[in-house]
DNA sequence: CGGAATCCGACCCGATACTG
DNA sequence: CAGTATCGGGTCGGATTCCG
């Protein structure tokens, strides 16, 4: 049984990239840090409505990953930098594909969805 | 003040898509609709492990953004075929870059994270 | 075959409080 | 500033049952 990548079948390792993917936050903390390096609470100002344990959180997976990288220097009171890793401005590139496919496409998709709630078919 | 998208604004239009591309079953149904028109028990049962109810509100969501398309035949029993439309046919191609991402990746991924749970730092 | 409806446990996530 | 720990509500999603 050769080893291919399947992301329907559950519990491969494709699939875990997938929903790293899927996570909300984590995609706008890639898109951001894509930009420049940030300290912590400039992300957390940056992105509206995020609470400081998903960012924490968030931010943990992505280094796990490989695709963030974490330096603190002992500053008083301390200070932390995040960036992006060479693998993750890779990923960074791909994402912004998808939003710049949502920011092209997003009157369609509302369009769709008022005639849907209105009960007629389809296009 | 001027419309301009920022998925980095809680309720943010374009936030909502980025919310749906995020949904691992959705992601997985574009991929699998991408190639040919698919049934719901032929999606079923690809889709390893996916629930007839989540299958059954991921379609009702595609379908709701235009994305995916639903004829039913009325056959006995009923047959009902789903397919994408011109629109999810454009997101589907920009999500296939993704996964194609993730094949291509998902090793040094792997790796980055056994480095993390020994304790290493970074790369 | 293609769903809808109900029940219910699991875990996601925000709010809060505390630490170095 | 940059987090961790704990609690608790809300939602997600699986299992089951029933219907056209």
């Amino acid at each position: 049984m050769l080893h291919r990548p399947d992301p329907f079948n559950a519990r491969c390792p494709t699939r875990q990239v997938l929903d790293r993917i899927g996570d909300k936050w984590a995609v706008l903390v890639l898109i951001l840090l894509e930009q420049e390096t940030l300290r912590f609470n400039e992300l957390r100002r940056r992105i509206d409505s995020i609470s400081q344990k998903m960012l924490s959180q968030t931010l943990k997976s992505l280094e796990r990953d490989g695709l963030i990288s974490r330096r603190a220097f002992a500053t008083v009171p301390v200070t932390v930098e995040y960036a992006l890793t060479p693998l993750g401005r890779t990923l960074a590139g791909t994402v912004a594909a998808l939003t710049q496919w949502a920011e092209a496409h997003i009157g369609e998709v509302e369009e769709a969805q008022r005639r849907y709630d209105r009960g007629e078919v389809a296009a």
